[in-house]
DNA sequence: ATAAAGAATGCAACTTTGTTGCAAAAGCAT
DNA sequence: ATGCTTTTGCAACAAAGTTGCATTCTTTAT
């Protein structure tokens, strides 16, 4: 599992940088989403801030992680299972979860957003599900 | 309906001001979710920056407004039902919708978010769910 | 293995967004 | 009207995000 991270880079068509090679490393270490401010304290030194967030907007783009929205102004980011751009846009159909102790996001893969009907009119493209509370770590 | 804002600030037992009425004022006046951001467009003249901060901030807590997430680091606002707040924390259920378009965000006050069972040992406080696409106006 | 073409990175400069302390002003209760 | 309390504006700052451009690194073709 040495070259997971290169794997996912050559799936999607992108060369294979340090950066973008260590940023993949610390998602795949890291059990919970990230924000970019996380990645940058694990990497300043090794990389620039501006290599981050276009490292992050690539890998949105190429469907190698989606973000999690929030009410605290911190987007954050998580690897995305298979390959998940279909036509355009994501298909994540799962819950999120947020701690409200530790602080920590989650991907709760295996709990599907419900359905939903919207009213006359309207499209929907993505959805999204986020929940918080405590965590069974915190519990 | 003339002192629609006074109202509800008297109802929060908070001090009637010319910058809260203003930025109820937009509120009631606007049928979106509002950002920071626009919220300042529309009075930046008239006051302060911070100002408008600190009363977003006062509006969430006294549960005149609930905030609702977003993957492009602007958190909106829109005006709750009643009053809101209960054991701390918002109870806002509905559903809300971005759309790609024109960018607008709304409450879907009658759609109730469908109730989801978390993992074991999860204990949910809030939930928000949050749809994009195109709105009935873009269609 | 080398060279050329294309893509990614670092850096600098900048804009926008959000925070904090404090003095002045405004609101509220008596 | 007076004094007390809360809110506001200002200034200074910190953090977050963006952009253009020159340099470096990857990839692809020779
Ligand atoms: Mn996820
Ligand atoms: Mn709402
Ligand atoms: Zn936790
Ligand atoms: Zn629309």
């Amino acid at each position: 599992m040495k070259k997971q991270g290169e794997e996912i880079l050559k799936n999607s068509a992108l060369s294979v940088t340090a950066g973008r090679k260590r940023i993949l490393d610390i998602f795949l270490a890291s059990g919970n989403a990230l924000a970019h401010q996380d990645i940058e304290m694990q990497c300043a030194e090794q990389f620039d801030r501006v290599t981050i967030y276009r490292t992050l907007q690539t890998f949105l783009e190429k469907g190698i992680i989606h973000n999690i929205p929030s009410t605290d102004n911190m987007v954050r980011y998580a690897l995305c299972n298979d390959n998940c751009i279909t036509s355009g846009h994501h298909h994540d159909n799962h819950v999120h979860f947020k701690c409200d102790d530790c602080g920590k996001t989650v991907c709760l893969d295996d709990l599907v957003i419900p359905a939903i009907k919207l009213p006359q009119g309207y499209t929907m493209k993505e959805i999204n599900m986020v929940v918080s509370g405590v965590c069974k770590t915190c519990k």
